[in-house]
DNA sequence: TATGAATGAGAGTTCATTCAT
DNA sequence: GATGAATGAACTCTCATTCAT
């Protein structure tokens, strides 16, 4: 009886950290982290401003647990298929073609999580972020110098302007016509694969049925 | 009567403004626009916080005309690059270097051009660089498809992704170790021009005199 | 639950909102709209400025709730008495009586509301109290001309100058001595009271016993 | 030669002044004395902002002369038109005409003049205007009631209700129409003097040929 | 534990006044 | 004596954080 009482204020713990953190998340999809307001992610999540702070000691720490939530996803994505037993050149598409699709999809938050925020708290996070991000991007890079199937460049560098590329390519007023990215992501999404493949010495193999089938929600 | 000597007073004016312009630069190439405070500026620039409304009828006037400034320097030193009569290649690679290592030396503040801002205010300013931006690569990618130099791609993208590709390359913790950049930035350069022309399909000329002389400070 | 006795904290934020209208007005009657200032309301309402915010969108809004208040109350109480049954004669003196010795227990107040203001963002409050408070003497001016009691005059006119002379007369050093006012306010009040209608064309009914009874602070 | 000389020093030095007060004086006629900036009016008066304070220890100093010099001219008009020999109520109406038919003229200084302002400072002088100006009537009313012309009423008090009366029914939203003002004010005027001289127990003779002809801007 | 009203430091901006020229 | 750029205290308003209930 204790026990599952217990339970069930555990549960509701849990469920009102994830109604925060939800709120959180949708406005900064929103407006991105600096349009964010501790008293507008309570209303949203349903609870009183002073509750915020008995899940998270500030501000900062919430933001910084929505960053790591929202950029978790991405790099795990990635990291899946970049672990896989295909040729490099066919992961490295793979990667690239997931990363470039999801990006359009939230472009709001890709800016977020990619472009430089004007919170300093953040930086850690995003340095991390992007680290990691870049990290498999090289690391897709060095199997495929290491196998021969690339020629040899600089993997870290490379990898860089790779994680830098995809993002600018797809957001802003940068980017093609938004019409263009609305109507048809999938030929965007293409060109900059062909691109950076390019760039890293090799051409973008056929797009595979995988891809397709990944949730592109961000 | 007074005032007389008008040279020396519109001088002085002249060195006020600039001071303000100047402290105002270093604060977002510090933290960017967000980071921005009147009163900071006021007091890096030596001056008392009203007086910066005698030069500035507003914070966001003053942020835009430091946007400005700043971006119109880059702007005009690549095209003036990209309009030359050289062979598509070489301009390419010339403005891939150029833009390359200005970026190097002042990160900050290339992020601060070219990534996505929270600012709503500087929008419109930062739109109208990145298209110029843009335009600049396309224009070159464009005469280099025609003339045949390069392969027929979507010009626009591959701009897009080049845009993207060097500030991301070369500023925050993506970036090659910072002490690498610091030790040899021109190898780091090199790498970046040899992926974007790749990208473009094109293998990049040895580098050329010219681009060394260039001034570097951003 | 927190916050279960709602009844109690309800009276607890009407009593601050009450706090602060109260400090607003009585700054306003010491030194007109123009004086206010948000951080002395806040100081003598015993909250924080950020507090007026919670109750009030901004100083202009929190002036126009102040405004409505002090004359809401005025032009209820003279618009009762202008609706009774007695003969317009009667009407006017009691009218003119309840205005007249109102004005002098809050004579400062009296003129903020009567006087033109300085500020633009009263005007439309104002426009409002002051037409309507002529309408009410210029009312019962033209029962009164209609049943035969007055001579034909211009009511507009005679009510426009009424609407003057009592507050003229009462406020500020042009009224007599103050000791005057202090020690023998119903003197004062009947003199202006006859010559008003006197202006009107009609004579003073003696005091009757209701005038004195209505509640005199402004 | 040296006496000529300080004589035209003298004389541009009394030009400035009178440029400043002039200025100054066209701006409170347009948004009444809180309206005022120091910067505004010495860019009318043609000198530097410093210049004004040669001229006027402060901008409350500067304030109370041009009070006093306008509020002078409508006095001594006044008093002179009050210390004739015509029979009171002949004075009186005149003088009432000519204080309305002005005040018809320059609304927005009149208002300035009469209605309470909110600067502080210029308290002392409206007291003194305003007790002058009641002075006028008083006087004019003291010598009918001993003449036996008028019925015996508080002098004082009718003075200040008359003070009252006029401007209030000349100005602001409780005046008649605008367009009844500005298409007629000459009936307006008469209704106006017919009020306050019938609450001062007599009737207003016809209007005299003098008063049309007194200049009437204010 | 949850509430949400209250807090108050700090933001951008204004303007009477000063003082080097 | 005149100039007008510079001053900086004071204004209104915002929002992350706290704490009595």
């Amino acid at each position: 009886m204790a026990y599952r009482q217990t339970d069930k204020v555990a549960a509701r713990l849990a469920d009102t950290r994830r109604s925060i953190l939800d709120a959180a998340r949708m406005l900064v999809a929103d407006g991105g982290f600096a349009a964010v307001q501790m008293t507008e992610i309570a209303k949203r999540a349903g609870v009183a401003t002073g509750t915020l702070y008995r899940y998270f000691s500030s501000k900062e720490e919430l933001c910084r647990q929505v960053f790591r939530e929202v950029s978790a996803r991405e790099m795990d994505m990635l990291a899946t298929i970049a672990s896989g037993n295909e040729p490099a050149r066919e992961r490295l598409a793979e990667v690239l073609r997931t990363f470039a699709s999801r990006a359009v999809r939230g472009r709001r938050l890709a800016y977020v999580l990619l472009a430089e925020p004007v919170d300093v708290n953040l930086a850690e996070e995003r340095a991390f972020f992007r680290r990691t991000h870049a990290e498999i991007f090289a690391g897709i890079l060095e199997d495929g110098i290491e196998t021969g199937e690339f020629p040899k460049t600089n993997a870290r560098i490379a990898a860089a302007c790779i994680a830098g590329a995809i993002p600018t390519a797809l957001i802003g007023p940068l980017a093609p016509e938004s019409h263009e990215l609305d109507s048809a992501p999938e030929r965007v999404v293409e060109e900059i694969v062909s691109f950076c493949m390019a760039g890293a010495g090799v051409t973008a193999p056929r797009k595979s049925n995988q891809t397709k089938e990944r949730r592109a929600s961000l």
